[in-house]
DNA sequence: TTGTAAGCGTTATCAT
DNA sequence: ATGATAACGCTTACAA
């Protein structure tokens, strides 16, 4: 049995009371007292029962963190910086990896809030991909809510966007002052900011006067085998295009092995670029050029924005984080 | 404020044991009363205080997981695998990414047993580098223990071992068939798992009659450009091998990667074998053989042995996962 | 089938 | 400076 604060109470000669104030080092205690207490408590080995304690004061210093996969290393990423803010405010973190599933997400958010986190981090842009977002602006109504890459307009929600829109877009741009116009778009997901991302290809094109093609979208499975086969094949058809943006590193990659396996130089006959600025990119031979839309960067927003949060403080619920284009040896430009 | 049994309790005109018992399924029930509260803990928006749960049943259904650094692509992979895992069985997981700082994982073993996990995971052998054990024996009384990848002797602490140690001297060996005699060792850290590792590459040298040079073991950081420079620096100075054998993945891509910046033309005038079989070697062009220790397969053991403690069932202290050499084109044995 | 009441381990409010 | 006690929200004998 664990031992509690009667334990350490009756073999120490004080009151529970006197206990739960050394414990919380409060004033109003006798040195004397208070060193005798400590001995005790060193002495059976007591942990304190953080249920116990949330019940009373509601709140149990943790956060929920959901997102589809952690072993996505762009999530994994994410989690790994929002975990360790966290813990420097003395919070832990409660993990749910949703997988794709639109019922499985409502229902750990439901899991979560049982559990009383003091607010949820929502890792990724699938959950507002399904359209139905209601029951995240219900669950807003008990604890704040944060979105990482993501909007959902709402009470008691603040959302952390990334400029995809943009990146692609001014990325594209770049290609096409390189002298390219047949440029391969490749991506995996439509959720918001895959729309955005595609949406950035697109206007490129538009503002340069050149035709959006069917045939130069390819939609893929953000695996490496599979993206490096389907580019193939469009390179064995003879679909016609000199430079390739994707929408994930993984493809980029793929985009890469793709053109080496069939003898074509990257960059001189055929420029590459990917997006996260992942380790991918720089696994990559040669070197992945790749959008950089900074997670670690919302993260840390996101976990300053939290706890003005609640501190009571008053923040906007949007913020715009900035991305750049980190140049490898993909690309010419 | 959040709602309680109680105030599903009055709205529907019967008492609170009546209302836990709808809440948990139990049978007593009858099906009016029942669909009565229901549609009230609807109406209302009902979210059950796991805290009130916890403190009663002395569980809270959630396991704690520790690890250096889910950024880090294996230990990612691991986190994922056990997450899933234990959702499966309606257990969540309480992340704790303890960095490499000894104190700070003693003190963050201490919040996980005062948030009452169920059980703790240790996932890599970091938690038994620093010889010091001995506060994990300790919380073992408290709560089962799983190390994965790692060894602890000690009452209620279930280790999953990986044969690292095999795995490289099998690898080597087969270097050694194909006709080496100088390879190259790089290594990142000097924990258990990282010995077993080095002890292999060495033992299979010995078994060989060939003697152990220094100059050909290369300790380095577990990052790409920097392991490139070394091992880059190391061809430059002639030190002369014509094979490497990488502790991480990341350092076998980045060996790769100085062979081909030099016109070293890989696998034909060096081979190269990585660890982990992650998707770095998948990456890597041309793609990196690599020693898969299947952590997802530790990891769904380490389940299995956890819940079979959960029941009361006697299993072993120890269990051996097998691993395998995954060949690409970084190598032609 | 349903209700009453004790107990889980804290914290906080009063007294003393 | 210290102690007694209520409160937190739930589960579960035990009663009715």
């Amino acid at each position: 049995m664990q031992t509690t604060i009667y334990d350490i109470s009756k073999k120490s000669g004080v009151s529970i009371a006197t206990v739960s104030r050394v414990l919380n080092n409060k004033k109003g205690v006798s040195e004397k007292t208070r060193q005798k207490v400590l001995a005790v408590m060193e002495e059976i080995g007591y942990t304190p029962n953080a249920f116990a304690r949330g019940l009373g004061l509601n709140t149990i210093k943790t956060v929920g963190i959901m997102c589809m996969d952690v072993s996505d290393i762009y999530l994994a990423s994410a989690v790994s910086t929002l975990e360790r803010e966290l813990r420097h405010k003395g919070y832990d973190s409660l993990l749910c990896c949703t997988g794709a599933n639109a019922e499985d997400k409502r229902s750990y958010l439901q899991v979560l809030l049982s559990k009383r986190v003091d607010a949820i981090i929502l890792v990724g842009s699938h959950f507002i991909s399904g359209g139905d977002s209601g029951y995240i602006i219900e669950a807003a109504r008990q604890v704040p809510i944060i979105l990482i890459n993501g909007y959902i307009k709402g009470e008691n929600i603040y959302c952390m966007l990334t400029d995809d829109f943009g990146l692609v877009r001014d990325a594209v741009s770049q290609l096409i002052n390189g002298g390219h116009r047949r440029i391969l778009y490749v991506y995996d997901t439509t959720t918001y900011s895959g729309r955005q991302k595609m949406d950035g290809y697109k206007t490129a094109l538009t503002q340069a006067g050149i035709p959006i093609e069917e045939e130069l979208i390819l939609f893929c499975k953000k695996n490496l085998e599979e993206s490096q086969e389907k580019i193939g094949q469009l390179l064995d058809q003879g679909v016609g295009f000199d430079a390739v943006v994707c929408a994930e590193d993984e493809q980029g990659v793929a985009a890469v092995k793709a053109a080496i396996e069939r003898g074509i130089p990257i960059p001189e006959k055929m420029e590459v670029i990917g997006y996260n600025n992942s380790i991918l990119s720089r696994c990559s031979e040669p070197g992945l050029t790749s959008i950089d839309n900074r997670v670690e960067a919302s993260c840390m927003t996101a976990i300053n924005t939290l706890f003005g949060v609640f501190e009571g403080k008053d923040f906007p619920d949007r913020i715009l984080i900035s991305g750049e284009l980190v140049k490898r040896s993909s690309t010419k430009i």
